[in-house]
DNA sequence: TTGCGTTAGTGAGTATAACTCACTAAATTA
DNA sequence: TAATTTAGTGAGTTATACTCACTAACGCAA
């Protein structure tokens, strides 16, 4: 029996609950964190009680699990649309490493749960979120491997491997903005990480010195070509 | 007073002690994982108690960094000396790519320990462990920006983003080596990562026409210069 | 050898938070 | 209106990091 003063009882709808629940976690744990969210705070912030979100949800991990789930299926849509509107393998690489820049500025404490609580733990691997994950980074693996096909990329490097060093690198390299700490500029940074897929950061003489060399031996065709036609017009 | 069968208490010295403990907690943290360690277990494979563990670190936390640090120490050393032994930019980035490769392999739980628990953690920042990290990726933007000096590496990108590319590069290619899962090649993953960040995935068909053209003049020329000394000949 | 101060080591106890479960009461149906 | 279902409750359990008042081993001086 409630006590005088307690708050009234109200029963949801299965559906309209869970959604409830996966709104409060999705704001607590971007609060404060995995490891420092209550799972009773979660509920205070809904008029109900621990008890309640278990009926719900095996574990607060399941919890986080479906607030990222959750996530992912918002952001994925126009992902194929977007990419059909780009021609050309770099365009279509620079895209993929803008849109993702683009993400992690959008959402840093999201992203900030997915690497640092999820991704490396034992239930990550094989669960529905490392699907999606799956899903989203294989957009990358297939534009390159698209590319070597047309012949704009070199085929001897494993698209995985590229693929790592784009979306670690990202990850790296936005870790401070992930944590509260500066701003992120993405187009510029989307320019710079394409440059360096694409063409590296050796510069190549060799190629300056053939196209001089080229220019070199065409001013002497030339010359000797007008050399010998004047040599040749007096016998016609 | 110990019961019958109790074991006999033993002394040791503050330093041994310390020694001791972050031994036993290396074990255990790298067997079981920071998470599951439990500070009673580790303090059991020494024959003593927890308590004795807090006599000498603050947390438990305060012990894995510990222990990592000391791992850092014992790595260090030689990074100087295997440097000053490679000439050229490139060589010298692809020494630094592979040692890191090296170390990963060598040591996939302390690895897994500094990536998944360590690193992201607010209590990292600022860390002693932090600063030895820094100091150990700090070799990669160095050899950076003396390849830019030498005019051997292009100078519009950022060293800190070159940095990131490799290692977060490396950290997710090799993680599920890091997780018991396959092997490592880490020749060939070198060879291919120093490919990638030096020359780029982009195939240059400009460079091979120009290559071309060069030859197709050169063999101009040649018979221009035959066809002039055939000429010369009479006259002499 | 004996007495004494220092400190390494003890182990019972506390605090916190995830998770459980027997029960209550609101909604729905017969 | 009675019966049934199930959303919601909240006190209790468990596990473990961390604390603290106390004990006993060692070194040193007389």
């Amino acid at each position: 029996m409630n006590r005088a003063g307690a708050r009234k009882i109200v029963r949801l709808g299965r559906e309209q609950r869970v959604a409830d629940i996966l709104g409060a976690a999705r704001e607590v744990f971007c609060e404060k964190g995995y490891e420092a969210a209550g799972v009773a705070e979660i509920a205070a912030r809904l008029g109900i009680v621990e008890g309640t979100i278990y009926k719900y949800f095996d574990t607060k991990r399941d919890l986080l699990l479906k607030v990222l789930e959750h996530w992912y299926e918002e952001m994925f849509g126009d992902y194929e649309r977007d990419l059909a509107g780009v021609a050309g393998a770099r365009p279509r690489l620079r895209l993929l490493v803008w849109r993702h820049l683009r993400t992690t500025r959008d959402y840093p404490l999201l992203c900030r749960l997915m690497f640092r609580e999820v991704r490396g733990e034992q239930d990550y691997r094989g669960s529905d979120l490392h699907a999606k994950n799956r899903r989203y980074t294989q957009y990358l693996v297939q534009v390159i491997e698209e590319g070597v096909a047309a012949g704009e990329f070199r085929g001897d490097i494993p698209p995985v491997l590229l693929r790592d060093l784009v979306y670690g690198g990202i990850e790296h390299h936005t870790w401070n903005y992930i944590c509260g700490r500066g701003g992120l500029d993405i187009d510029r940074i989307a320019d710079q990480i394409t440059a360096v897929v694409c063409e590296g950061i050796t510069l190549q003489p060799m190629a300056g010195q053939i196209g001089r060399e080229a220019q070199r031996l065409s001013r002497i065709v030339d010359r000797m070509e007008r050399n010998l036609s004047r040599q040749a017009r007096p016998t016609k």
